[in-house]
DNA sequence: AGGCTAGGTGTACGGCGTACAGCTGTCAAC
DNA sequence: GTTGACAGCTGTACGCCGTACACCTAGCCT
């Protein structure tokens, strides 16, 4: 609409400030990580990340074939973010490094857990990422099988992050109750699930109430990794195999 | 349209069989489960609703406040089908049946693991099940500390789930590539990811090709949870307390 | 008889992804 | 220098979505 008509006629155009960089794929991806980092990934649309580039939504199709394709995209650039691991390392701490790292790249862009979630791609970023950890455990003297199976239990720690299992994200537009209101409904929970309660007690160290008064993600997770790190570790001192599982009909 | 007019003048109908009983909360979310069940969640709109039900969408919003209550409805629907633990079982059997039980029930409901993964509700039927699995740990000996850590551990698990690492379902729409290409594919793939394809050679006994060529998900499932459960007793006799743990600056 | 209410209807709005048919500026081949 | 292919961008349109709002209707209570 508005700079189109800048370079008809009369030649070159003198300073060509109007014309835009021509688009391409990169282009169009980190737009969509910026817009998404931004205000959340159901905000991002072809309509908005269109505008956002100065362009009409169709263009996008030209380097992207479709709203799925771009989702690939931007979790392929969010976990091109992991850092490589420094060599000779041994195995425990290259799976620590490639895991923390992909934590970290996860945790830049909140709306890059949702979307990971939600992919069943496995691009080649997706499975240089395996590999190195596949890799990783292999040299330290798993077998291939069991290195499967710890993968396999690794589950989404892999890109670095854990369910939410107990933070619900507060609604800052939910009414506050009343303190009266408030000690009604504490009794009904402790009455009806006591031990969640207790659990939620001990977590925040009494003090329910304190505004981040979530659990300490970060805690949890090297907490989690740690005790199945432990765990594999075990496994493979014992030389374990699934041959010889009793689950699969083993010794 | 159709049966409006039929109970009109002429006093009470008699047979009155084209009215229909009225809609209730319930009935709308068991027909959203048998729709998901069908066509997967994302052929779900309120308006396909209301035509299965034989109304008009916004005849839903009378029973349901909108999609995502709907949608934490179908996910209390699905949990409910857990079953109760048998009494007297001792922790590790009570956690397993529970554990065990809600893996059988999502199974059931394909649609299920994306929509309790999308889901950030703490709906009663969801503290039931933490309830029971954390009074499980807590009368099993573990402490109220190691309890929270151990439920964040498990994750998605406690849902009878752990993520889809390999499987890409099958595209039965892809192209078939010929067996030239096919080689040729295969032997990039092992240049670039040699350890991946070690695994997946591994994972299948050889037969890459097969027809459910994927993992045994039942077998990583119940991998996972026993490994797990092994290393939460460990520390539970060893007394582990988070206050002594290295990562929280304890001993 | 009169009004209240729960449940169902009809219409409309603003958003979405994207198919399809142009247009236009660039550049290689002649 | 003309021509034609082609990559990149535009414009329009379609069918879908969730849901706000005003309305109607039947049954019930007083």
């Amino acid at each position: 609409m508005y700079g189109v008509q800048l370079s008809t006629g009369y030649g070159a155009p003198v300073v060509d400030q109007a014309r835009r960089a021509p688009l391409n794929r990169d282009r169009v991806l980190a737009a969509a990580v910026g817009l998404a980092d931004a205000g959340g990934i159901e905000s991002l649309s072809m309509r908005r990340l269109a505008q956002e580039l100065g362009v009409v939504p169709m263009a996008l199709y030209k380097h992207v074939s479709d709203k799925d394709a771009l989702l690939d995209g931007m979790v392929d650039a969010v976990l091109g973010e992991i850092e490589p691991v420094t060599p000779g390392s041994d195995w425990r701490t290259a799976v620590q490094q490639r895991v923390l790292s992909a934590r970290r790249a996860v945790l830049r862009h909140p709306w890059a857990r949702k979307a990971i979630e939600s992919r069943t791609s496995r691009s080649p970023v997706v499975l240089d990422h395996m590999e190195a950890l596949a890799a990783a455990f292999r040299a330290g003297g798993f077998s291939a099988d069991l290195t499967h199976h710890v993968l396999h239990t690794l589950g989404n720690r892999i890109w670095g992050f854990s369910p939410e299992l107990f933070d619900a994200p507060h609604d800052p537009a939910a009414p506050v109750p009343s303190p009266a209101e408030q000690e009604v409904r504490s009794a009904e929970f402790g009455r009806r699930f006591p031990t969640v309660l207790e659990i939620a007690v001990t977590a925040t160290r009494g003090d329910l109430g304190a505004v981040g008064g979530g659990c300490d993600e970060q805690f949890e997770f090297e907490f989690a990794l740690d005790l199945l790190l432990d765990a594999f570790d075990r496994l493979r001192e014992q030389g374990w195999s699934s041959a010889a599982d009793p689950r699969r009909g083993g010794a």
